[in-house]
RNA sequence: GACCCCGUAGCUCAGCUGGAUAGAGCAGCAGCCUUCUAAGCUGCGGGUCGCAGGUUCGAAUCCUGCCGGGGUCGCCA
């Protein structure tokens, strides 16, 4: 139940009348009337910027229309009272009985209150899409947490989602990778390897891959040409890389349902990438000429030649792209054409991609890709996520990239645990930078908004273990406390707390619509200060305690409020993926 | 040189896709409490929303140009 979209249905309905009466023209455009909740809660409990924004179309004022809707919406069911304020707003006095119903339903539909009806419109969030060359860092993690978490509040919202990881297992990377494991193959087969040679990767975590060759082939590898070891070493290699990286993401609680080769595009004669760059021919897009150098400094090894290009300029581009290198293999993008063009081939018409700010250069040209693949149907979002400083204590944590030694994200998962990853990362917008306090996100205090959020669930479960002792023999479930009389909810921060649940819809609508999931995290965060300051308050009002042994029928309102609480604290934790603990010891 | 992100209270940040007198948490100040619902409570002060134009009934929000901070930019992936 949305009393907002409730509402503004009402006051569509509320138009409609009047054009029908012939005191309103037909026509007027309503899309951009809206019913938020009102700047200061004393004005009310909704607003509508109807008047000022149909003023126009109607050939009135705002405030002449706004008196004329005003009268007509004193007429709707659970409008207890309409004032007209300011330049035109209609503000809505509710009558007590909607922030009942509103209870019911949090208390009757439980994990499903504010779930969005399934619209079956399939969409393709891919994220994470790390390099499989190495542990991730905390960037990545970031990215991880944020598409993981936008994946939810979509599927909460009602979309069909498909969570998807791009593995970059092509190219000369890989041959680096494989490199560096033969290496360590060496190594573990006894011989001294001396310092890693400049170009590999130096990075501890190949050792295990270096023993699994050494343990699977014995010496017989190291006799070879690297022509015939180097793809066994790649295989093993990238195969031990991905495990490393699911088991990361796994410890963030994080699980893809595709991941997704690049190496399979490529395939026999040049596979999924050769069809992609056909189709694109046969548009018109692809030519061969020059592209201009970078301005600024001109590379030593510049050379202006002709080549293969995307006419990426012809749908939003900066330039035209290179599909092919000089050696004659395709390019990382090529790939990229072909990888969409294969996901819109599986039927997606809404590609998100998650990137990192690094990745800034890279977005006109995914949505060019697009554009020529699927034209305007097809939309083509790509979201960055900005950098995480990593500091203790306020000063910045040290790494050093260079000896293959920096902070991976599974150390800091492992450090301050998954529940304050998640949250502190997502409580922030994604475009901002973000600076992750190792020692401050696992205090146990009201400054740390996780434990803040966290410790408000625990309360609300103290007080279910309280009233079970008390009031031995009382139903505690939604069901049963959904039909209980809350009339007797009145106090400020109780009425407080009613009005924050019945935002809680309208909240996960807009962070879905928006790609925003911060905005989940933040609303957790107020509704957990709407509670903690109710609970505070009978520290110096017993009256206004959870539960009072004398007055079985207060008591049980109030647990249904306690219960709705948690009920929706519950619910927004699990979007962000961050655990809704019992207690907090 | 171009592109992207950021700029809001002393600090860290929200600001619900253009609404009303711009909000919160820290820090500061003033009280209360010292526990009964463990990891305190209540209140107060604090703003030229980087600057300058523009769009309109209305701009922190949209457009343009500057300023400042960060990032990116070759056939790497």
């Amino acid at each position: 139940m949305n009393i907002f979209d409730l509402y503004q249905r009402h006051l569509s309905a509320v138009i409609e009348d009047l054009v029908a009466a012939g005191r309103l023209p037909a026509g007027l455009d309503l899309s951009r009337v809206v019913v938020e909740p009102p700047r200061d809660a004393a004005m009310g409990d909704l607003a509508t910027n109807a008047a000022m924004v149909l003023a126009k179309g109607a050939k009135t004022n705002p405030r002449a229309l706004a008196e004329l809707l005003s009268e007509a919406l004193t007429a709707v069911p659970g409008v207890a009272g309409v004032a007209v304020a300011g330049p035109g707003f209609i503000n809505l006095t509710l009558a007590p009985g909607v922030y009942r119903d509103v209870m019911r339903a949090v208390l009757t539909d439980g994990k499903d209150f504010g779930r969005g009806a399934a619209d079956g419109v399939p969409v393709n969030v891919e994220y994470v899409s790390a390099n499989p060359t190495g542990p991730m860092h905390v960037g990545h993690g970031r990215g991880a947490v944020f598409g993981d978490a936008l994946a939810n509040v979509l599927a909460f919202a009602g979309r069909q989602v498909t969570r998807e990881y791009y593995i970059n297992d092509a190219g000369g990377q890989v041959d680096v990778l494989a490199r560096s494991a033969f290496l360590r193959y060496r190594e573990a087969l006894g011989q001294d390897i001396g310092e890693i040679p400049e170009g590999l990767y130096p990075g501890d975590y190949l050792k295990p891959v270096g023993a699994e060759l050494a343990a699977r082939f014995g010496d017989t590898l190291e006799a070879k040409p690297e022509a015939e070891w180097l793809p066994i070493a790649r295989d093993v290699a990238i195969a031990g890389m991905m495990a490393m990286i699911r088991d990361d993401l796994a410890a963030l609680g994080i699980h893809h349902d595709v991941f997704f080769s690049e190496r399979t595009l490529h395939g026999a004669n040049g596979g999924a990438i050769k069809a992609a760059i056909d189709a694109l021919t046969q548009r018109g897009f692809v030519y061969r000429g020059r592209v201009p150098p970078p301005k600024g400094q001109l590379p030593e090894d510049w050379e202006d030649r002709e080549q293969l290009l995307f006419r990426a300029t012809d749908v939003g581009d900066d330039i035209d792209r290179p599909l092919m290198k000089s050696n004659g293999s395709y390019t990382y993008f090529a790939a990229d054409v072909a990888y969409l063009e294969n996901k819109h081939a599986r039927g997606f018409r809404e590609l998100i991609y998650v990137l990192g700010a690094d990745h800034g250069g890279y977005v006109k040209r995914l949505q060019a890709v697009g554009r020529a693949i699927g034209g305007k149907e097809m939309e083509v979002i790509v979201l960055l996520c900005q950098l995480v400083r990593l500091l203790r204590d306020g000063e910045p944590v040290k790494m050093s990239k260079r000896s293959g030694d920096f902070v991976t994200l599974r150390e800091v998962i492992d450090e301050v645990g998954r529940d304050a990853v998640r949250f502190m990362m997502l409580f922030r917008k994604n475009d901002a930078t973000l600076d992750f306090d190792l020692a401050k996100v696992v205090e146990q205090s009201k400054d740390n908004p996780v434990f803040y959020v966290q410790y408000a669930h625990a309360r609300c479960a103290s007080v279910f273990r309280q009233a079970a002792e008390v009031l031995p023999g009382a139903s505690m479930v939604g069901e049963a406390l959904a039909s209980h009389d809350f009339s007797r909810l009145n106090d400020d921060s109780e009425v407080e707390i009613l009005r924050r649940l019945a935002q809680y819809p309208r909240v996960v609508q807009a962070s879905a619509l928006s790609h925003e999931p911060h905005r989940v995290a933040f609303y957790l965060y107020e509704l957990a200060s709407a509670f903690h300051s109710l609970w505070n308050k009978g520290k110096d009002s017993p009256q206004l305690r959870f539960i009072n042994a004398d007055d079985r029928d207060l008591t049980t309102a109030r647990l249904g409020l306690v219960l709705a609480v948690r009920s929706v604290l519950a619910s927004g934790l699990a979007i962000l993926g961050v655990a809704a603990p019992e207690e907090m010891r």
